[in-house]
DNA sequence: TCTCAGAATGAACACGCTTTCATTCATCGT
DNA sequence: ACGATGAATGAAAGCGTGTTCATTCTGAGA
């Protein structure tokens, strides 16, 4: 009887519950429904007969009446990447807390999977979806799901022609200059005068809006434009992409990296290909501020995106507009800052 | 029209795209499921007016009919581990291949949370669970659960009592001796002899099974008894509770880490707080192989749990399961080998 | 031309739940 | 003691699908 493999396999359901504890079915569906009007007695008896008989209300049966899946989509291009994993995992914790659980897809960097894979999504009806991948444009996002808004995750401070941004969306806006200005006169104040930026994939917003930024911020303060280094995000790259700047190309003084993986490469092949010095002979800034970024060996001083900040943002997004599914489009801004470590000076 | 806030928010049913293409809704059905029989050029026109009104089948009624939800459940306890994401990574691509959406939920370490976790998860029915969270224990999966089958991740090299192992799940057989084996022989080969085990949390399975073997491993060859670090899996913890041993208590040789990150740890502990030189003073090998484990600054030698060989062998317990619910219960088997880098000679 | 097997078709039912809606019950003020 | 008010109750309808099952259509063989 305790045999997982030949035990009974078929679930309770309320009409089980209902016989058992010789109520009527609706009884049951009003007992697991807190707004329901129900005789306390009758309910804790309901309730304590279905956790006998190990029933639990199914939720694909529900949402099909209620309109409401209680299941919000994640896409992500890469979940085994720190600053992906960590997003998510303050997401789904977010979410958890909420009463919604995470569906979770996962994107190649195949663009043509996007349309199959937001099709497919759409079956599960998520009562909201979140893009993190950034080959996902809102705007295939709004013409394929049709129950969900779409939240665009933008970068206003540039002047760049946004596109797809219009008020037809909710909006996430990161406020990216503050950091990035810091960041540069912290360098430039320790005698950093060629800068390199170190880009991300290039059809990345972020690693374009971030590159645009650093080049505004380079060229206000008088020094000569940075190098660009075609980076991808990933730690390989960044080391052999640096090693060729160094060797073929011309060597700077800083490095700013799109994000904090990449400054990890390029540290490395500074130190250990190169034989130079991080901060003495090149000073190095990251993007993200991930865990990894405070281990001793890196040490970073990076740009920090708050986490916990960027989260409850789009919590706030997800919930508003669940609630007042018409009302007009919504904005939520976080901002950046930096943190200081052992990179520059 | 297509603004996505105020446009219809009514998903097409089946019916709607019968009207439209004049068939009854069962041909709709039936052109949506690959082995139905239905004459091409009907599937077709049905195809060609359900894209045009942007139709796609209801995941959640039509799982209430076929008792499928094409839904499986993963349980992770940290999804921002190093370890965790890219197992995370690797599983969510293999099931998406196979047509299955990752429903994904993240257990505190509060044990308390598990049996509410699991209730609430069977709401959503999904056709099997993978929990690799180590405070789930697989009877109380068995208990809640009364679908799927849990699958036991075992460590059966060791003679420990295997309390709730019993034949009643379907395992995944870990063999940890070969690649322990190996790096013990290896750090012995250069001149080890005063080994330490740094271990990870202390309810977790993997690292009391790979504490145990490494200690029958050591003895064999003649070794004194590793002293053992207490760790959590965590960098600072291991960082911290290094500094602690070479400090406040006896130095070692060797340490054999029960995971990466702990080395990752153990090894800037040495190196920045304590001044030893790795792997000239003190010798260090980890655990699992993750992404970070080649970055140079680490360039970890370490016991690899391959990721695809274990991701596709938990693949094929879920198909097989699903296959046939009542076959009785399945075993797939993994070893370990050692990945050679810097940090031991 | 006729027969018959196999393919194609659609009406009806089932899945498990929530939500109206009309009805009954308990409670309270006078 | 008596309506009146609101809470508690259960029958029935409906959510969007897949699957019988009985029927009709098609085409090949005699």
């Amino acid at each position: 009887m305790s045999d997982p493999v030949t035990r009974n396999r078929s679930r309770a359901t309320a009409d089980m519950v209902a016989r058992t504890a010789n109520v009527s079915r609706v009884a049951v569906s009003r007992a697991f429904n807190p707004h329901a009007s129900i005789k306390p007695e009758k309910r804790d008896l309901i309730l304590k007969v279905a956790q006998e008989l190990n029933y639990t209300p199914d939720m694909a049966a529900r949402s099909m009446v209620t309109g409401r899946s209680h299941l919000v989509g994640i896409i992500v291009p890469d979940i085994s990447g720190p600053w992906e994993s960590q997003e998510l995992d303050a997401m789904t914790t977010a979410l958890q807390a909420e009463g919604f659980a995470t569906l979770l897809f996962r994107t190649r960097d195949d663009l043509s999977l996007d349309e199959t894979l937001l099709t497919y999504m759409k079956g599960f009806n998520p009562d909201s979806v979140i893009a993190y991948a950034e080959n996902v444009r809102p705007t295939t996002l709004a013409r394929v799901l049709d129950r969900a808004v779409p939240i665009y995750i933008g970068y206003p401070d540039e002047e760049a022609a946004e596109e797809e941004a219009a008020p037809l969306f909710d909006r996430l806006d990161v406020l990216q200059r503050e950091g990035i200005e810091q960041a540069v006169a912290l360098m430039q104040g320790y005698g950093a005068r060629r800068f390199a930026f170190l880009a991300g994939k290039s059809n990345s917003l972020a690693t374009q809006s971030r590159e645009r930024m650093v080049r505004k911020v380079i060229a206000e303060r008088g020094l000569p434009p940075p190098i660009r280094i075609q980076g991808d995000y990933m730690y390989d790259t960044a080391y052999r992409e640096t090693v060729n700047q160094f060797r073929l190309g011309e060597p700077v003084d800083a490095i700013f990296a799109a994000n904090d993986v990449g400054a990890f490469g390029a540290i490395d092949a500074l130190r250990t290909e190169l034989g130079l010095r991080v901060p003495q002979d090149v000073k190095v800034v990251g993007f993200d501020d991930i865990h990894q970024s405070h281990w001793k060996s890196y040490n970073l001083t990076t740009v920090k995106l708050d986490l916990a900040e960027r989260t409850q943002a789009l919590l706030r997004l997800i919930l508003r507009r669940l609630k007042n599914p018409t009302s007009p489009s919504l904005t939520e801004t976080v901002s950046t800052r930096l943190v200081v470590r052992g990179t520059v000076g």
